[in-house]
DNA sequence: TTAAGTATCTCAATGATTGAGTTAAAGTAG
DNA sequence: CTACTTTAACTCAATCATTGAGATACTTAA
């Protein structure tokens, strides 16, 4: 784990860091949603609905998260009861429903995301302006070729 | 997403960059999962037990996954049956089982993250040996805040 | 030997997810 | 305008993973 020499770096070793880093943010997302009387998908969806830059339609949540529409039917129940979500008829097409996300669903990511911040800032200050911008640049890039392993199933 | 002006760059977006990293892992390892005809939780439970430097045991993973005993072996019993691991009682401690993983379970393996390789890798190539220092320094960094976050709950 | 502690497993109850099918609204062709 | 197709979301019975409480078997310390 220490002996990455001066000249290359260990190539391997990435997957298994990424992996326990995934793995390490899901064991946290689980935990937080059983405090708090959700369950993960539901947590999972919440982030979803939070992250997106223009409401979600549940159609498209189905894609994200991967589940039968009538899991997502049942998760946006859970989620409405419990006051986190709102759903909207769209005016023009009266099929589709659009999510909002109210107060309730914005404190509890507060929650969440205060201590997971913290610990994130804390090791975001250790870096350089130019390191934070390599490290920024290879999470876009994980992040389009993750996109387009979606895209392209038939090679899986 | 391309507005970092060159003085700094936006320290809100890396949470989500990984948020969002993290959620398309998650709907791979779902997808994969269902078309293999196990559950989301067995690969997750698999990657633990790849991962582990020596095998590993039921407690453990317990521990790891945040789920209950009678989960975890109801989800070994899963990956037994299907002839992905074998169960090793300890000869000292004979309460204790050490999870080995057969060939079945590696052949599986191989296929899941031979595309997340090449796609990991894809995108490791773009990057130097500096860079790629950097960026292992802060998975690793991140890691150990993850792991520090789950030491302590009571801050939650 | 006894008591306490630990690792794993059992099992009934709960409840999330699936998969097939339904409803309703848009689009499209004739 | 009418019939056909597509799409968004929902319903519901069946399935099956997970929980939570407890049982079992082994170990360790007193």
């Amino acid at each position: 784990m220490d002996g990455d020499s001066e000249e290359g770096i260990d190539l391997l070793s990435f997957a298994v860091r990424l992996r326990r880093m995934t793995a390490e943010f899901n064991r946290i997302a689980h935990e937080f949603a059983h405090e708090h009387g959700l369950h993960p998908t539901d947590v999972q969806a919440l982030m979803k609905i939070f992250d997106a830059p223009s409401p979600i339609t549940p159609s498209r949540l189905r894609e994200e998260l991967n589940l039968t529409s009538g899991a997502i039917t049942a998760c946006l129940d859970r989620l409405e009861r419990a006051g986190h979500i709102r759903r909207v008829r769209d005016a023009h097409d009266r099929r589709v429903v659009h999510l909002h996300y109210l107060d309730a669903a914005q404190e509890l990511a507060a929650v969440f995301f205060r201590p997971l911040g913290r610990g994130t800032d804390n090791v975001l200050r250790r870096f350089g302006p130019e390191e934070l911008r390599t490290v920024a640049t290879f999470l876009d890039a994980m992040n389009e070729e993750l996109d387009a392993l979606r895209a392209a199933p038939g090679s899986r």
